[in-house]
DNA sequence: TGCAAACCATAAC
DNA sequence: GTTATGGTTTGCA
């Protein structure tokens, strides 16, 4: 059995962790200081599975790790990564499926993609919970019904600077098609500014 | 506003 | 099989 590599790599002042199995990304995600990083990588590999940490990126772990940056940089970069889906049930991968086709600038709600999907909201949110591919699988799209922020499993505060950085502008909302289902999706601006009249402007 | 109840796939026993 | 667990939502006072 092929050992599952782990990288990390400091961009600045964020660390991103990647774990590679075989061309497939097992898992990613990011962090403040490279140890949180690469045990929110590890946390969410499977659990049998052998494991190495390396120091030194190689040229494509580096490449990977550098399209992380660029999705929390919130550029609209197309992934050419292959996710290690297979082994997850089939509902999890519909709903992080969904969750992928959100486009960069707009928001949408747990219960709104289990509308498209079908089953329940806080079936969504354990599965964002879980989401083992940040910021890869943008999770930090899925919002409260009422545009408040919700959770995160790195932290709301990661959540609100990824949604920042992902602005563009856009002043109405639209509709997405995932498996003949609709899916309503709105700007990211709409949660920033309830954010502001929530947690600043409030009188 | 705030609270209670319904909701629903998973993971853990 | 059963239960516990939420990054939720909705209705009602």
């Amino acid at each position: 059995m092929k050992l599952i590599e782990v990288y990390t790599q400091l961009f600045n002042g964020i660390w991103f962790a990647i774990a590679i199995n075989n061309q497939y990304v097992e898992a990613s995600s990011f962090g403040k200081n490279q140890q949180t990083a690469i045990i929110n990588v590890l946390i969410n590999i499977p659990f049998e599975l052998p494991f190495q940490i390396f120091h030194e990126p190689t040229i494509t772990a580096k490449q990977a790790l550098m399209h992380l940056k660029c999705i929390y940089d919130g550029k609209d970069v197309e992934s050419n990564l292959s996710l290690a889906t297979a082994r997850l049930p089939t509902y999890t991968k519909k709903v992080l499926k969904a969750t992928s086709s959100i486009p960069v600038g707009y928001v949408t709600s747990y219960g709104l993609i289990a509308k498209a999907v079908g089953g329940g909201p806080r079936a969504v949110g354990n599965i964002m919970a879980s989401n083992p591919f940040a910021p890869i699988v943008p999770c930090h799209r899925v919002v409260r019904s009422d545009l408040s922020l919700g959770g995160y499993g790195l932290g709301l505060e990661a959540k609100m600077e990824l949604l920042k950085r992902e602005k563009r502008g856009f002043t109405s909302s639209r509709e997405i098609t995932i498996n003949s289902a609709s899916l309503a999706v709105f700007p990211v601006e709409h949660v920033l500014r309830n954010f502001t009249t929530n947690f600043l402007g409030k009188s």
